[in-house]
DNA sequence: ACGAGGTCCTGCGAGC
DNA sequence: TGCTCGCAGGACCTCG
């Protein structure tokens, strides 16, 4: 679920509120989260130990722990990062996967409920090398047209899929790859090596847009995403296109069509504005 | 290199 | 009312 606007705004919500602070009590309630660590490693690793820095990487909330460490978590689906001034009420703890206590008071909790997202616990040289394996940050402000179309180039597959590709480009979800893509005008299906110049400076501007835009408005809930404090984003009301099958096109007035032909991902789109995909 | 399809997991709404 | 089915914001894998 969490895309890039989404995991933005839970980390600058956690910022304030986490760095500085030692982590006690860590309990992890479902391993099967963890990716490269064991359950008892990462809870040595984490109690007692404190937090020097909270930061966003692509999809992925990044904890600089003291020790050197970096406890990354990848919310996937439907997974959630509150921090509570208290101690959590039993139904706080519905689906809770991993939940830690603040020295001086508050408790950190990682929730989610399809448990389809990723809790890995990197040192200094893992994390170099996981976070060279991710593509450029799309707000980066060194990140031009120029860098964009590097990464759109020598690849025929559908522009829509390219753009979701961590490896090529961080943070663009499904959400947001239907809503650059109506913005910019350009068909999901077409091969991301044909766009032309005009369309990929049309692309880089519409993507770099509307993650600003929902980081604004602190992201999209459909269902399971909170900020870091429990509140819902707003940016479902300002979509154009992604949940809009059948309504009518803001720009021309057609209906809106969803297929399911690219990367067996909902693609939401007008016809008129951005033509068919094949 | 690429597309197709399956995997992980749970909940929810539609339809019968 | 209760059941099954398909789908959901992500990412990984294998197969051909």
């Amino acid at each position: 679920m969490p895309e890039l606007p989404e995991v933005e705004t839970i980390v600058r919500g956690l910022r304030p509120r986490l760095t500085g602070r030692v982590l006690t009590r860590p309990r992890l309630f479902h391993a099967d989260v963890l990716s490269g660590v064991t359950r008892l490693r990462l809870v040595r690793a984490l109690a007692g130990n404190r937090i020097e820095e909270v930061t966003r990487r692509a999809k992925h909330a990044v904890f600089r722990m003291a020790s050197g460490h970096r406890l990354v978590i990848q919310p996937g689906m439907s997974g959630a990062l509150l921090v509570f001034p208290r101690p959590l009420r039993s139904a706080e703890r519905r689906y809770a996967v991993l939940v830690a206590g603040l020295r001086k008071g508050g408790t950190l909790v990682y929730r989610d409920v399809r448990r389809l997202g990723t809790v890995l616990l990197l040192d200094e040289p893992a994390w170099r090398a996981y976070t060279a394996r991710i593509g450029p940050e799309p707000l980066a402000a060194d990140f031009g047209i120029g860098d964009l179309a590097a990464r759109l180039s020598g690849t025929r597959q559908a522009i829509k899929k390219v753009i979701m590709d961590q490896r090529r480009l961080a943070g663009v979800g499904n959400i947001y790859a239907n809503e650059a893509l109506f913005r910019a005008r350009i068909d999901p299906s077409r091969a991301a090596c044909r766009l032309g110049q005009a369309e990929v400076a049309r692309l880089y501007r519409a993507v770099r847009a509307v993650l600003t835009e929902a980081i604004a408005a602190q992201g999209t809930t459909f269902r399971d995403y909170r900020t870091g404090t429990g509140e819902r984003g707003s940016f479902q009301f300002r979509l154009d296109v992604y949940g809009r099958e059948g309504e009518p096109c803001r720009r021309c007035g057609g209906r809106l069509a969803t297929t399911h032909a690219i990367d067996a991902r909902s693609t939401t789109f007008c016809w008129r504005c951005q033509g068919p995909p094949r």
